[in-house]
DNA sequence: ATAGCATGACGTATTTTTGCGTCAGAATTT
DNA sequence: AAATTCTGACGCAAAAATACGTCATGCTAT
């Protein structure tokens, strides 16, 4: 992917941060949206419905698959792609948690 | 910040990925996880905390700030930061949002 | 007032990311 | 079999992110 895990950060830390660092793209998540409303599609279908190249969607395609959030599948000449439930649940829970982490309700009421 | 916002992605996903992007490093994460537990402090507790330069983590403060996620007010000589509620209620409701849109449990029962 | 910190601004080098064109292989269609 | 189509791999250029060092400024003590 991008930067190799270090042991500067906790392992958890990095983890997550691959996975938002996923989803820190427009046409990332417009494939991911796109993906959600299909179960599963060929990877031309995705290139149609972003405005990029289709060498720049595959790279995406890829980065996606790397982070866990979509699986793809080869079948023949085309290749399906659809989301990967792990993944997904992965970023749902460790997400959230993050968040309910940060403790806003105690933050709300502070000012700095 | 990094890339302007532009005409080639719907605005909403535009700025959620911002808000991703913005948690997409460790240290970011540590960052807020950081303030999560303290409320406010100094600019200076935070580097102390992160394995990296002042200065980077100054940069990086900044990007935190950029992205509405954390507040910085200069009192004297000394910098607070803390945790901007609005954003973080921002990042809880829009990513769980769309979280939700992709549908998982449609997707749960499907292979590809 | 003066010496000592804390902080943000600025400049810079290195690494990643982003975006695209081209190519070669595999499968489909004709 | 030949032509066409779909894909991923490879290479490349431009832009952005990352990480620091240094500096100037502005408080805070002494």
């Amino acid at each position: 992917m991008s930067q190799a895990k270090n042991n500067l950060f906790d392992d958890h830390l990095q983890d997550l941060a691959l996975i938002f660092k996923a989803l820190g793209h427009p046409a990332r998540l417009q494939i991911l949206k796109f993906l959600g409303t299909r179960n599963t599609c060929y990877s031309g279908d995705i290139s149609e419905i972003i405005p990029l190249g289709r060498t720049t969607v595959n790279q995406h395609l890829t980065e996606l698959k790397k982070a866990g959030l979509i699986k793809g599948t080869t079948r023949g000449a085309k290749t399906n792609y659809c989301l990967n439930p792990e993944g997904i649940q992965k970023l749902t829970n460790c997400g959230v948690s993050f968040c309910n982490e940060l403790q806003l309700d105690a933050c709300e009421t502070k000012v700095c």
